[in-house]
RNA sequence: GCGGGCGUGGUGAAACUGGUAGACGCGCUGGACUCAAAAUCCAGUUCCGAAAGGAGUGUCGGUUCGAUUCCGACCGCCCGCACCA
């Protein structure tokens, strides 16, 4: 009997509707099952959906079925993180508004998502451009605003040129805006900001709590809140500068290397180097060329230390008589510590090479273990490691660590022009969120300015402020700051005239926490829902890229904190478990002018052996490049529209979980995705030559006594389900997929060999077999499953089954089979009882003919037995 | 510069806490079926060697009965941060 191929186009269709008819993956907040939560990150609209979007949403769909098999109530949502700056380029450029373009971005995609046969609860989709979404967040805003934990201020800001917009630290990379890649410029503007710092310590400290992310992702996060303990201390002016300072205040982590200080050193925007200026023309020339530096990595590594020598003094605090001098100098920033340093040469590379330039004093004070302190000396390397102090007076013979405390406790207690001369300080490198946006495609920050009362906060129930419909975007800057109308507003406090704020937020509040949102999205008085937000997060295994690893993933938990704060949660921490998946690459190709051509219009061919790539269209030979991640701009991108139409869903997501483990990089390759679907085909045809064979044949037949055939059968289809089980649990899809690859060769070659309708124990072992083998399939390629749990004529549909359980007796065996080393190598196997003694296995293996030829006669020196693992024999 | 990670066949990769290196996939080779092709099925495929045997997880050393796994040095690649005092 001939069996059709897999139509994969039918079947997907079929039972996507199947599933949405009976509303198989809707999430009731009121299920009383345990619940599990698996979200990934949510999608920008940009227009269509690519490859990396199918991995990740794979892997997501995947842990969905699972668990929901498991039976767990799972939410598993999905929505859009709408706002942003293309929407608003595209309204520039082709004269579409934001929302239309990114509503019909929105459509396009949500059924390209469809047709992948994702498990997700549409319901409770959202689009942070919404105002059903936005006004939360502008509730959120409020209360942050009443808690203390948004402030305005005048602040330096990373102006993008390109974009016309103010960029956040964090989206300044080398020196350029993050999407634009202009040279971000400074400018001083009134800034909206969160008060993230207001957390360092808690952010820095409950990372130990995350045990279920990447220490990778720990580390970075750790690295970029930055936290170094040191001293503040005050240095008095020999005499007062003009600007009437009694000291200057520096900080330092190194305060035990300070009978080593040569210098101090001003940022070129600290107070004092700005008065000093005021009076000194040559000073305020050196100012400007600092500023006029760049500050992108490549002039910062080949940039010159400059000082400039204000004139001042400063005496040393330890050593009476002993005056330094105060230079300014463009390697000093100020928003770090207090903006101002002492210099200690000898053990400090910067200051090293600023000393050597302006020919100050080099005196070392650590003296490396088993150094000899008459010659030791620096040449133009600072001595940074460990050692024990000298030439430093009352510190002589201290280490590092005990002459930091004494140096401190000296200082704490010592006044200095009414104060203590210095404070045990904690710095952080985390500076607060900007989250002012000078662009319309944003959430409005819900505050208005007023003559009278200052910036008063829109109440809420006047929320949502929406934006505008009738935005132009013709000329540059902030379309909500020239439109004619839309800013003018009575104050809330007063009644008078007064202005709207024109600046909307940083898209990265939208994504900060749309996870709360999702657990009850019909909400429509407040953001969260106590009692569905308490009880779904945190998120119990969030996946997405590395790419977020500090930004979105440092402001959502920063976020939660600010949420408990204000009574909208009572959890800690947003996300429980993070997994961090790895980009789709693919090889490039270009022709002999030099243009990138795309995977769709190659050909690649064989010849003696080399991989040879041509141009479909007219045979022009190509020359195959580095693989590389999927990008317009070397088009080695493959659409994921076009893969499904011609393999199906099935085939990519299997294709997408079986060859890379799923946090390395995967290599999207033609062969590969042929290769999957050939399996999919493979189980397709197996469904179907056995469907007539074992129909009816289940458990009725295991009762009876198994022949051995069907008795190892069984065995293997439990061990398998044991193994894929703890596969996904650690979602290592590529080796589940080897052992269902190596379960269906299994019943293969059963079937080659065997006559199974002379066997009717062997019937029903297979009739398991197969009901086993699609549920472990159905998370990975559920169309498919469906499909041949149909053929089999089984009940319900295989989206609504319970998961089989293993039989633990099943996946021990009676005997085991143990390699036999000699000298650590082996040498041959003996196969003994499981419950079989030391001195049996011994006994087994030294009778071995491969282990009696290497002992030649002797008696071994030593036998080591590792129970069911190995026996090494020591000759 | 600082911090972290990774080097395994032709190739993507397996090998959980030190215990049979190369599971599974791709590719390739041979065979069966076919007038032929596609599809499918069977067999083989780390290297050297006809075989017996030997070598082998970037390189060199160490610990161990036993090392892809642990330790040290070096080489190469990747990622994060970066004048952070």
């Amino acid at each position: 009997m001939a069996i059709e191929r897999y139509n994969a186009r039918v079947a997907e269709r079929k039972w996507q509707a199947a599933w949405n008819g009976a509303s198989v993956f809707a999430t009731r907040n009121d299920d009383p099952r345990p619940k599990y939560y698996v979200l990934e990150m949510f999608p920008y609209p940009s227009g269509r959906i690519h490859m990396g979007h199918v991995r990740n949403y794979t892997m997501g769909d995947v842990v969905a079925r699972y668990k929901r098999a498991r039976g767990f109530s799972v939410l598993h949502p999905m929505g859009w993180d709408a706002f942003g700056l293309p929407a608003e380029n595209a309204a520039i450029q082709n004269k579409v508004h934001p929302a239309k373009w990114t509503y019909e971005n929105i459509a396009t995609m949500r059924a390209q998502l469809k047709s992948m046969g994702l498990s997700l609860d549409w319901d409770r989709e959202v689009a942070t451009c919404s105002p059903d979404y936005y006004r939360h967040q502008q509730k959120l805003f409020i209360d942050f605003h009443n808690a203390g934990l948004v402030y305005r201020r005048k602040s330096k800001v990373n102006w993008d040129p390109v974009d016309h917009t103010v960029l956040a630290n964090e989206q300044v990379i080398d020196g350029r805006g993050w999407r634009s890649g202009a040279v971000v410029e400074q400018r001083e503007l009134e800034q909206w900001n969160f008060r993230i710092t207001a957390y360092s310590e808690d952010l820095l400290t409950a990372l130990d709590t995350l045990d279920r992310w990447p220490d990778k992702v720990r580390l970075m996060q750790r690295n970029w809140i930055g936290k170094s303990e040191g001293l503040k201390v005050r240095f008095e002016f020999e005499s007062r500068p003009p600007s009437n300072e009694a000291t200057i205040e520096i900080f330092t982590t190194r305060p035990d290397t300070l009978f080593g200080a040569s210098f101090l050193a001003l940022s070129p925007d600290h107070p004092i180097a700005v008065a000093e200026a005021a009076k000194d023309p040559a000073l305020a020339q050196f100012r400007d060329r600092c500023r006029q530096m760049g500050t992108s990595a490549a002039v910062l590594e080949t940039a010159e230390k400059e000082g400039y020598d204000t004139g001042l003094t400063v005496k040393h605090p330890f050593i009476a008589g002993k005056t330094l001098r105060v230079f300014v100098a463009n390697f000093i920033l100020m928003d770090y510590g207090t903006g101002a340093i002492f210099g200690c040469p000898a053990h400090d590379q910067r200051d090293l090479d600023f000393a050597r330039k302006y020919g100050l004093e080099v005196t070392p004070v650590v003296l490396p273990t088993g150094a000899d302190p008459a010659s030791f000396d620096v040449g133009d390397v600072a001595y940074t490691d460990d050692g024990t102090l000298y030439h430093s007076d009352f510190l002589d013979g201290l280490t590092i660590d005990a002459a930091k405390q004494e140096v401190a406790r000296r200082m704490e207690s010592h006044q200095v022009d009414g104060a203590p001369q210095a404070a045990r300080q904690v710095n952080y490198r985390l500076r607060d969120w900007l989250i002012s946006r000078q662009r319309y495609w944003g959430c409005p920050i819900p505050m208005i300015h007023c003559a009278e009362c200052g910036v008063v906060p829109v109440p809420v129930e006047d929320l949502p402020v929406k934006l505008p419909d009738d935005a132009t975007f013709d000329r540059p800057g902030n379309p909500l700051a020239y439109h004619p109308t839309w800013k003018h507003v009575a104050c809330p406090s007063c009644g008078k005239a007064a202005t709207r704020e024109t600046d909307t937020m940083d898209t990265f509040v939208d994504s900060s926490w749309y996870f709360a949102r999702f657990t009850d999205p019909w909400n429509e008085g407040l953001p969260t829902t106590r009692s569905a937000v308490d009880s779904w997060l945190p998120v119990t295994q969030y996946i997405g890229g590395i790419e977020h690893a500090i930004l979105h993933l440092l402001y959502s938990r920063f976020f939660i904190r600010a949420m408990k704060a204000t009574g909208h949660v009572a959890i800690d921490e947003p996300f429980a478990g993070l997994f961090t998946q790895g980009m789709v690459v693919h090889e490039t190709y270009k022709d002999a002018s030099g243009h990138w051509q795309a995977p769709a219009d190659v050909l690649i061919e064989d010849i003696g052996g080399e991989r040879r790539a041509r141009l479909k269209a007219d045979g022009a030979p190509l020359t195959i490049g580095s693989i590389e991640k999927m990008s317009k701009s070397k088009k080695n991108v493959v659409d994921p529209d076009e893969i499904i139409a011609n393999w199906g869903a099935d085939t990519a997501r299997w294709f997408m979980l079986s060859d890379s483990p799923p946090d390395r990089d995967v290599i999207w390759t033609e062969a590969g995705v042929e290769g999957a679907h050939r399996f999919v085909q493979r189980v397709w045809r197996l469904v179907g030559e056995t469907a007539e064979l074992i129909s009816g044949a289940t458990a009725p037949a295991l009762a009876a006594k198994l022949s051995p055939t069907a008795g190892a059968l069984r065995k293997a289809v439990h061990k398998t389900l044991a193994a894929v089980e703890d596969d996904i649990e650690r979602l290592a899809f590529n080796r589940a997929v080897a052992r269902i690859y190596e379960l269906v060769n299994t019943v293969a070659r059963l079937l080659v060999e065997t006559n199974v309708a002379a066997d009717a124990t062997l019937k029903g072992a297979l009739g398991e077999a197969f009901d086993v083998l699609l549920q472990l399939i159905q998370p990975m390629m559920p169309h498919l499953a469906e499909e041949c749990w149909a053929t089999l004529g089984r009940h319900g549909m295989l989206a609504q089954t319970h998961w089989p359980a293993y039989d633990p007796a099943l996946i021990v065996d009676d005997e085991i089979t143990l390699p036999v080393q000699v000298n650590g190598r082996k040498r041959g196997e003996v196969t003994v009882a499981r419950a079989a003694g030391e001195a049996e296995v011994k006994a087994a293996a030294l009778a071995l003919d491969a282990v009696r030829m290497a002992l030649d006669g002797k008696s071994p020196k030593k036998v080591i037995v590792v129970p069911q693992r190995i026996i090494n024999v020591v000759a």
